[in-house]
DNA sequence: TTGGAATACTAAACAGTGTTCATTTAGTTT
DNA sequence: AAACTAAATGAACACTGTTTAGTATTCCAA
């Protein structure tokens, strides 16, 4: 079955090469302001061929959904060898803004964008990647019980109100809400506010 | 000069008219599903119209990003009487909270939403509001610290750790990014979540 | 080797979008 | 009544995502 075998080869080679050139003008110009017709040009094909593909512009859009999440969580990975746990969940933090402020369209598209979700409500493998990602946190600050921090909180709604924070401080500038101060300010501010709430969650 | 003042009012009832229409589809359909044509059929004008008294689509979202704020500011005056400092900050965290959950289009608008601050960046009185805002929240900081809390804290950095954190519960739970946790659960998990907060502001 | 079926692709069309503009219509002024 | 001005129109333009009918190309059994 040669043949079948390169077909199906070939078949998933088009898919990448789609894919690739979505992320390319997702990445470059958003989601909104790219066309199927851009993409199509992109790969010199015609926009017709995509659909053959993938069945909506929304599917494109949830392949670099799941690539996203794993860059996040391989990120989260490089703190791992940090012993202390608290001082790993203030790493865990830092890198999490980092990739929000370093990847603006990745962030957009794992937490801000409305249009993924809408589509794949149904789809429940659309949350696996954020639910592992969750629970690297949950398990961390398990681990920073043992050592007698966070005494008598719950765990689950501890990791609620740290990812809400940092979530909130990354949504906030990605979206431009803090035009209010000078442009070099910004993040300043941000990781000033991150202290705060370090501080915060060491007293607690 | 009774006529140029009789047109003058005419061409400012227009406006309202084009704006209450646009307001009722942008919350009842959200901005991206309404066309200018909708709106143009809501007040039986043709689509041509409107653009001889707003410039674009995102003029019309403007006007109605300041109506928002007013209404946010609204909710803020709502726990003024409360005399405890801290005790009307938590209010106020729950009013931000509630005012997110029940007006997700007015919200979406002044803190998810691309679109109206992308066109309006120049204009520096879009963040008017916005600052006002603010500036209720570190006044009551301050207010806080006069009773002994938040020792040795910068307001302003303190405040922006506050509103990325309540900001953080709204947007990740109206760009439906709890869809993890069945329905029933979300806004509970929330609330737990924001007494975690407060709980940690209090040890401040 | 050849005929027919399956596959890959395309061009065109559809229904929708935001926006522009020449033209018509209505109202005011002289 | 004529001239001028401002308001409103609706067709047109250049886009969008998506569907479909039709055409090449490739494959495989006879």
């Amino acid at each position: 079955m040669g043949v079948a075998d390169r077909k199906e080869r070939e078949k998933e080679e088009m898919k990448t090469k789609i894919l690739e050139a979505a992320k390319k003008l997702f990445l470059d110009h958003g989601f909104e302001k790219t066309s199927i017709r851009n993409i199509a040009e992109e790969i010199e094909y015609s926009p017709g061929t995509i659909y053959l593909y993938f069945k909506d512009k929304n599917e494109l859009l949830f392949a670099l959904h799941q690539e996203a999440f794993q860059g996040l969580i391989a990120k989260f990975m490089v703190v791992a060898p940090i012993a202390d746990p608290f001082e790993q969940l203030i790493a865990m933090g830092h890198e999490y803004l980092k990739f929000a402020i370093e990847n603006p369209e990745l962030y957009e598209l794992m937490f801000l964008m409305t249009a993924p979700i809408e589509a794949l409500e149904c789809r429940c493998d659309v949350w696996e990647d954020g639910h592992t990602a969750l629970n690297l946190l949950i398990a961390l600050i398990d681990s920073c019980k043992t050592k007698g921090y966070f005494k008598g909180q719950d765990s689950d709604d501890l990791a609620m109100m740290i990812w809400a924070n940092v979530h909130g401080f990354a949504s906030l500038h990605l979206r431009r809400r803090m035009s209010m101060f000078p442009e070099e300010e910004r993040i300043p501010r941000l990781l000033r506010a991150l202290e705060v709430m370090i501080e915060s969650l060491r007293k607690l």
